[in-house]
DNA sequence: ATGACTATTATGTAATACTATATAGTGGTA
DNA sequence: TACCACTATATAGTATTACATAATAGTCAT
């Protein structure tokens, strides 16, 4: 699916949250399995950027690992915050895509 | 629903299309339309910026009309450019909403 | 004539995904 | 050795878009 980059704004932030409270993981895998999702055009420097928000917003605890593959690896979980910010985000999103169904079913 | 502001960002343009599409409107009707949909923090401002895109981008139809209610309205229709728009509209949401909720049911 | 409602336009701002690039570690292979 | 592919993080700059705010203007009731 091709340019889809507006409808992704404010809601790939969620997506990346709820990817981390499935259980630790790091910038380059979370964009691994968005992709695997289907958004196939996401590009690591995206995912830094969501990942360094939610740093700079302490929605994240983080911890640094070696790795056998290649430089350490940045681990991130949810904190409470982060898992607060989850259903409010979860929330939003029921509220917004019922809305937008409803305008194209009628 | 409080902040919805980034996640509007991407389906706005095409709710506004699709409005349109349901026949001739004007800028602050469909504002309203929007606000009774549930997206109540809609202005007018964003709405204008929208149809002023539209126009732009050639996609509507324009008829200047006088109203015994206020100053004269700008009736917009959609073209077939816009149609044609507001389908691919509709197929992104569809992509896009269903790879979200298939994350989130998983 | 004042205010409420209708109606459009314009300027500036904040948020966010993307582009592009730099840096760096590991392992394979020519 | 030198090169390449893959893994992994970071960041500067750009484009898009919704919003805040204000200005302008027409109609109508009080």
């Amino acid at each position: 699916m091709e340019n889809i980059t507006e409808m992704l704004k404010g809601v790939l932030e969620g997506c990346v949250l709820e990817i981390i409270s499935r259980g630790e993981t790091y910038g380059y895998e979370i964009t691994q399995q968005l992709r695997e999702l289907g958004f196939t055009d996401v590009v690591e420097g995206t995912v830094y950027t969501i990942t360094i928000r939610l740093e700079k917003n302490n929605l994240v605890d983080i911890e640094k690992k070696p790795s056998t593959m290649g430089p350490p690896r940045k681990f991130y979980t949810l904190n409470e915050a982060g898992q607060k910010h989850l259903e409010v985000f979860w929330e939003k999103w029921e509220f917004v895509s019922s809305k937008i169904n409803e305008l194209k079913r009628k």
